[in-house]
DNA sequence: TTGTATGCGTTATCAC
DNA sequence: GTGATAACGCATACAA
């Protein structure tokens, strides 16, 4: 392994001058400049990252801004994730603080980015819930140069140093093709989006672009009819009224894609109704969809690894902070594909 | 972050009787062992690895026995693995010399093992593929307390540092539920061994176990038919001249589980037959069966992780030679279940 | 039996 | 512009 001493030597300088050079800080001979450039790039150096995290026994503050566990529990893995990071990273100078907000509610997401903004920190991991009112941190954190890393929602434009998360439009493909495998040669599938304000959120248009995409394919488009719904709980009617009333309009439907963490809803709808024969995929290892999975109201569920989003949104920091690695500015977790037989590798995942 | 130095301080003793107590390297009174150990317990003494690493740049010589990736390219990965993780740890003194044995040759791998044996390695990961010839290696480095790490077949009781990889089993009942879920009420399904010597495999048996004992589970057992299948190429018929016969004599087959990594040659027979409803769960992302996999003659391949495996394999080695880091004795990697639509996160996984 | 001094590779400060 | 030098936390050789 080459030091920056063997480059010092080989350049006949010092150490020092290597250092300045290899870091940028000027003040050094322009022909100097040239040969110790040269001679690295020739010894191919590589920093001891080692050496360089032990001097620099700084503490970094770093922000992460996700929605409270306790307001949606799906929040609860990427807060272990992010936990589990700190636990790994505290030895080399990582501190984080946590700020919550509702995962419903625009306004506290604000409060809670204004928080953080008065605190200056070294760096952010925040989870982009509302589109509009992300923007202005953004902009001005890139004037600040405080790094900050996106994940579970993609806001791209603004150059954050990485965006970490789901293909949402891979995604609902691969819904489409679980459906499709577990259907039979004519089928009516439903997409159905519970409790979203789908005009606002656009992974969840993407997702049923995806899915709808996969049965335009040659020889499908005409063998499967997909329908579309949507259900809130806030209108005249309850969810299984509304779930009624589809169901009997639409005659038989085989299949279902819920867009979000919420198939439960639809898994107790099924269980309740007795139409076990339906087929039902959805997103997320939460408890809930856990059960249904086990009993096998739910066939599939597509994971997006939401702990490991936490977890890697801030070692994307510390590489930048600490070890001042550069990463690609875009990571796509895999879709996994969960059912009762190999759930448990996911939820222990611990290691 | 509490140093040596703060015990030292706190315990009214120099640097260097901490360290000598902490390394049990003896020569201390034990009244001041007693009170050091104390202390570094009530502060919650945490050794700083980067610090630990930096001083003892020492190198680690570790072996990698396993299969010759140009024999069976199942190997290809594995080997992958352990230069990525070579890659990332070489900074930290470890190097990896690699021997390779051939899969289908239990002298090669006595051959290389014996290679292996007199060059005097820190530590050793090992595909032991042959049971028998395996066990006299593994005392030998027990007694020499040479750690090694098993990974793709599991022998207990030798007590390796570690095993890293797959659950036979669980994989026989997923692939059960894979094929359970794209059929019908009722079927016949084929578990189908190619060219392996199964009584001297057991994982293959244990993935057989599972996938009956999926379809021994409540209301399943008599809707479904399970026919057990040994194909070997040097009887006197081809392979195909023998699917044609059981294909015939069952009647109808409409879905096959293969035990390992050739799943493609049953694609192959079912694209030339015609049989595209019959539908295919098998093993491993190699190159054949990823064409077959696309072209949707083979619905789902179960994934080990091969490469996973390699890199584990060596990251154990380095937690225990470098960082003397306690892991568990067994890991067993996630079953991913890899379908078109989301293949492309499994075999570009390189972050 | 105990304490001190030195070095690992990098960074940063300071004197020249 | 440049080159010594101290420091990070740990391990260890050697002096006491």
């Amino acid at each position: 392994m080459i030091r920056i001493k063997d480059i010092a030597e080989k350049a006949n300088v010092s150490t020092g001058t290597v250092d300045r050079i290899l870091h940028n800080r000027g003040r050094v001979a322009e022909d100097v400049r040239q040969r110790v450039l040269e001679i690295a790039e020739e010894l191919n150096y590589k920093p001891n990252l080692l050496a360089r995290a032990l001097v620099s026994n700084k503490t970094y503050h770093v922000a992460a801004l996700i929605a409270d566990p306790s307001e949606d529990s799906y929040w609860q893995a990427p807060k272990e994730g992010i936990e589990k990071a700190e636990d790994e990273l505290k030895q080399y100078g990582i501190r984080i603080t946590k700020f919550f907000f509702d995962p419903v509610d625009a306004d506290s997401f604000s409060t809670a980015a204004n928080k953080v903004v008065s605190k200056a920190f070294d760096g952010i991991l925040i989870a982009p819930l509302f589109y509009r009112q992300s923007l202005a941190y953004f902009n001005k954190w890139r004037r600040e140069n405080i790094p900050f890393v996106l994940f579970n929602t993609h806001i791209p434009d603004y150059e954050p140093l990485m965006y970490i998360g789901q293909d949402s439009y891979q995604s609902g493909l691969l819904a489409g093709k679980l459906l499709h495998y577990g259907c039979s040669e004519t089928a009516t599938l439903a997409v159905i989006h519970i409790e979203e304000d789908i005009l606002n959120s656009s992974h969840l248009i993407h997702k049923e672009q995806g899915f709808k995409d996969y049965f335009a394919q040659d020889g499908l488009a005409n063998r499967y009819e997909i329908l579309q719904i949507d259900l809130q709980s806030n209108s005249q009617q309850t969810i299984p009224q509304q779930l009624n009333h589809y169901f009997k309009s639409a005659g038989n439907i085989n299949g279902v894609f819920v867009t979000n963490s919420k198939a439960y809803i639809i898994a107790e709808y099924i269980q309740q109704r007795k139409l076990q024969h339906i087929k039902l995929v959805g997103y997320d290892l939460i408890e809930r969809n856990l059960h249904y999975l086990n009993s096998d109201m739910i066939s599939f569920l597509i994971n997006q690894n939401p702990k490991g989003q936490g977890y890697w949104g801030v070692q994307a920091l510390a590489d930048h902070l600490i070890f001042k690695k550069k990463n690609n500015p875009i990571k796509y977790l895999p879709l996994d594909i969960i059912t009762k037989e190999n759930l448990h590798y996911y939820i222990e995942a611990d290691s």
